[in-house]
RNA sequence: GGGAUCUUAGCUCAGCUGGGAGAGCAUCUGCCUUACAAGCAGAGGGUCAUAGGUUCGAGCCCUAUAGGUCCCACCA
């Protein structure tokens, strides 16, 4: 108990030994236990490509917060952390690196890639890993899981046979989003829309016999060598007579016909669309209703196909470039306008999409959709904050099938196998598949399966589902899954509907949303802004608790926040408060035991603090169980450094110097400090674990760690509404005696006679037993409770307080300017409550419609209110 | 085009079911008071975007307007 703390806070000397201490103790493992209750998260998995950034040192502070707070209230917490394969940005890594190499892909075939990847997950997949230990992260990292090891590939595998066999997963000829670059198609969710300058290029299209035209307006004139039609609408009277005609289509010099199709509307542009159906989704299902053929024009990598031998080979850009130089010389180009207009691009490396036909695998939504819409509709899951339910319902309700394959080798391979003998498709978990028809070996789709595919099984997949075990019986299913907004229609939506199909069960009960971390302009931190701020950097400097603290301090649920040093700072400063306490408490106790002395050695300053902490434990413990984190830590930031630190401290110094003078008053102090320290360190352990452990396991040495001691509960017998009310008393003529002195500039140092009026005989009982509690506090040389104002002296500064007036001669000359000045804004104040309380008690409809509480508690003031101001217009009326 | 969200002290933001406007930082004034100057004490600073409405009572609920942010959307 006697050892001491170094005197400011070095988060360095204790934060990898804290966290290796509790690894070795496997403090963080969760077992299926029948006993407790269980409470589970599953984290989202951070990509191997990944680096810990700001974002997911918010993500993992929020869960380690909820983890560490349940396991303290007696919960089996499993906190399950992996990664994920990431495959898009994970071959695009190892493709980049292998070009860097002077090899491709194909040089090297498909096994030996993937023994690269692999190898490229054993070296950089830990890394993330080891960097989510450093903020922290009270996770079961032994049962750390991964998107592609074993078992989530056998759910991947199950769940594709499973959907395939329901005729949910189908494979057919769609148009899809395809990425140049990537050279893969992505899903609908993976195109972001940019606003993009661009330009209106009027064309003509001539009837056959030259006799007619129709003019309309293209964004992508290079799109021309695949129109297969010409679109107007049906009811649109200028066209009519053309409907059925057929036109030269330029330069390509291809008949085409113009159809009539209600897609078109009359009102844009010319009212005539060129369509493309191998290289536009609209004019993809234009050309579905009018049977019209499909040509793709481009290669996989976006260049104009050997079928147009003059374009042969550019890319979509310079074709673009040389058709509109040979509409020009054809003279079909009427003019050109600047035009701004939303363009697709891939998530992953920014390139225009390529909306292009091809065969996919997808999976049929409008089924899925719908009880994942009920099931938050039910409440069976919930969004903090709850209006982030709107947006799910949106997007499913409008959800389009999922195009799940991709060309790509880093991934689940598609469990669909083709017999090139007899044609047959098996779909099935056997990977040696043998043609049920033909009995011929049959060659698996190359495709692999997008990566949310096997993130949407995330929450069962690492329980071992499909296998049912007992950790998918017990843990599952999970309580909270936490994420930011961006990532709900990502991520959430499918996890839902994959969860409620697979296991019957939505795969969490609530969805705790969180937002950006910008930097200090708002900005939002990326790579090529260079405005990215390391969290590893920013644990080196403040210390993990500082920066935990920082991350969840004055931020509602959803809401975006700016990220800034001089906040870290200041939390960093508050961390330092903490240790100071402690520190002072250790040093005056010295080596002595702390030992619980008898009731009555309590004072009320001790039965206020006590009675408060356990209020606050009451609040803490509320605001945590709703989510509100933020509230509930500046509750414990404000008790922490306001009260305790400030004011208990404070009060209970002179008792603790005095130790051998009065031995169980110290004690009785000692103790309450003890208790009261300990109470709110545990109350901020799932904020701040290392420093909190740190001192905990100094000054309460018989217990081995904070983040398995039990949780301060509230109890009812803590609370102590009388010690609550003394204690006001005395901090309101703390403060009076305080301010009067600061504004008659009378130093500290001079001690001054303090004289405390009350004819309310309990309040005076309050000021001469809490003597000790105050007396150094307002520097009084002595201290007379007195029921009138007889033997106050001419001379004396006077102060109202509630309940009471305090007198200080100060043997100067009254500045009465001052002392008017002070008196007639105290005046004013309290004149403007009285107007305030007043209005509302001579207001009938107020007097008959609010409830009786509020009534009382109106008039309350009104007398206290009152009597304050016969108080201070009585010092007024001496001043003249 | 649809939807969400925000607008509160100089800055960044809290404000839980409607009942006397808060924090951190910054500013001003005093303090090296034997835990902490990464500190202590005191002070100034806000018609809570605007306009209506509901209510005894609105920062909070409703409607409209303005401005900002974000998401979704097939306007060629």
């Amino acid at each position: 108990m006697a050892k001491n703390l170094e005197k400011t806070y070095d988060p360095k000397s204790i934060e990898q030994r804290t966290y290796d201490k509790w690894m070795e103790k496997k403090y963080f493992h969760a077992e299926v236990n029948r006993d407790k209750k269980p409470f589970t998260i599953v984290m989202p998995p951070p990509n191997i490509t990944g680096q810990l950034h700001m974002g997911h040192a918010l993500d993992n502070t929020l869960q380690d917060i909820l983890i560490r707070f349940k396991r303290m209230r007696g919960y089996e917490t499993l906190w399950l952390p992996g990664t994920d394969h990431a495959s898009i940005a994970t071959e695009a890594k190892i493709v980049e690196a292998m070009r860097q190499e002077g090899i491709s892909k194909e040089d090297i075939g498909r096994e030996k890639f993937l023994e690269r990847a692999w190898d490229w997950k054993k070296q950089y997949g830990g890394r993330i890993v080891e960097q989510l230990k450093k903020i922290g992260s009270s996770c079961d990292w032994d049962r750390e899981r991964f998107t592609m090891d074993e078992g989530c590939s056998k759910a991947v595998k199950r769940v594709f046979v499973n959907f395939y066999n329901e005729g949910l997963i189908y494979r057919g000829e769609r148009i899809i989003n395809w990425c140049p670059h990537c050279l893969t198609s992505i899903s609908d969710a993976e195109v972001e829309y940019e606003n993009q300058a661009g330009f209106f290029w009027h064309l003509r299209y001539k009837t056959v016999d030259g006799e007619d035209y129709l003019d309309l307006a293209t964004t992508r004139p290079e799109t021309l060598l695949g129109d297969t039609a010409v679109a107007v609408n049906p009811e649109d009277d200028r066209y009519k007579h053309m409907i059925g005609k057929k036109l030269i289509l330029p330069i390509v010099h291809r008949e085409i016909p113009v159809v009539a199709d209600s897609y078109v509307d009359m009102e844009f542009g010319t009212g005539v669309v060129k369509i493309t159906p191998a290289h536009d989704p609209n004019d993809f299902e234009v050309g579905l209703r009018h049977n019209l053929p499909v040509i793709n024009v481009m290669t996989d990598d976006a260049k104009i196909t050997e079928d147009y031998p003059k374009y042969a080979g550019m890319d979509r850009y310079e074709a673009r470039e040389a058709i509109i130089e040979d509409l020009k010389a054809e003279g079909a180009l009427l003019k050109v306008e600047p035009h701004e207009h939303n363009v697709g691009t891939c998530y992953r490396c920014g390139t225009t999409v390529e909306p292009r036909v091809s065969k996919q695998w997808f999976v049929k939504m409008d089924e899925l959709a719908k009880p994942a819409i009920e099931a938050v509709k039910k409440g069976d899951t919930g969004f903090v904050p709850q209006h982030f339910d709107k947006t799910y319902f949106h997007w499913l309700e409008n959800i389009r099938d999922w195009c799940i394959s991709r060309q790509l080798w880093w991934g689940h391979r598609i469990p669909a196998f083709y017999c090139d003998e007899c044609g047959e498709t098996v779909v099935t978990e056997d990977d040696s598949c043998i043609c049920p028809k033909c009995g011929k070996p049959m060659r698996q789709d190359p495709d692999t399966l997008d990566t949310w595919f096997s993130s949407a099984l995330w929450p069962f997949s690492t329980l071992g589902w499909p296998d049912k075990t007992e950790e998918m019986d017990f843990f599952y299913p999970t309580d909270v899954l936490v994420t930011g907004y961006d990532i709900i229609l990502f991520w959430v939506i499918r996890m839902m509907f994959s969860g409620i199909k697979h296991t019957d069960s939505v795969p969490f009960k609530k969805v705790l949303i969180h937002g950006l971390v910008r930097d200090s302009q708002g900005r939002k931190m990326s790579k090529s802004l260079g405005n990215g701020i390391d969290p590893l950097e920013i644990i080196d400097t403040y210390g993990a608790d500082a920066l935990r603290l920082t991350l969840v301090t004055g931020n509602a649920p959803g809401n975006d926040m700016r990220f800034y040093n001089e906040r870290v700072e200041a939390n960093r400063n508050f961390a330092n408060k903490v240790w100071n306490a402690s520190r002072f408490i250790m040093m005056n106790l010295g080596d002595e035991e702390i030992v619980k002395p008898d009731d009555s050695a309590f004072e009320t300053a001790d039965k206020w603090i006590l009675s408060r902490v356990n209020t606050v434990a009451r609040e803490v413990t509320d605001n945590m169980e709703k989510f509100e984190l933020g509230v509930a830590v500046s509750k414990i930031y404000d008790f922490i450094w306001n009260e305790f630190c400030d004011w208990y401290i404070e009060i209970v110094k002179p008792r603790l110097y005095k130790k051998d003078e009065n031995k169980d008053s110290a004690m009785a102090a000692f103790y309450t400090l003890k208790v009261t320290l300990i109470k709110a360190l545990k109350l901020l352990h799932p904020y701040m674990p290392f420093i909190t452990e740190e001192i905990f396991t100094t000054i309460q040495s018989e217990e081995e760690s904070i983040m398995i001691s039990a949780w301060p509960e509230f109890d009812e017998a803590e609370s102590d509404e009388a010690a609550e009310k003394a204690m006001n008393h005395v901090m309101e003529l703390v403060k009076g005696v305080r301010a009067v002195r600061k504004e008659m500039d009378v130093n500290n140092s001079r001690k001054a006679l303090v004289y405390i009026v009350s004819d309310d005989e309990d309040i005076r009982n309050i000021y001469t037993t809490n003597e000790g509690a105050y007396f150094h506090l307002i520097f009084a040389s002595e201290v007379k409770v007195v029921a009138d104002k007889t033997e106050i002296p001419e001379n004396a500064v006077s102060k109202v307080i509630s309940g009471a007036v305090i007198y200080m001669p100060l043997n100067d000359l009254v500045d009465f300017e001052k002392e008017l000045e002070r008196l007639t804004k105290e005046k004013d104040r309290l004149s403007k409550e009285l107007a305030r309380v007043n209005g509302m008690l001579n207001n009938e409809k107020f007097m008959s419609k609010a409830p009786e509480k509020k009534v009382n508690e109106e008039k309350e003031k009104l007398r206290k209110y009152t009597e304050m101001m016969e108080k201070v217009e009585e010092e007024l009326a001496k001043l003249g």
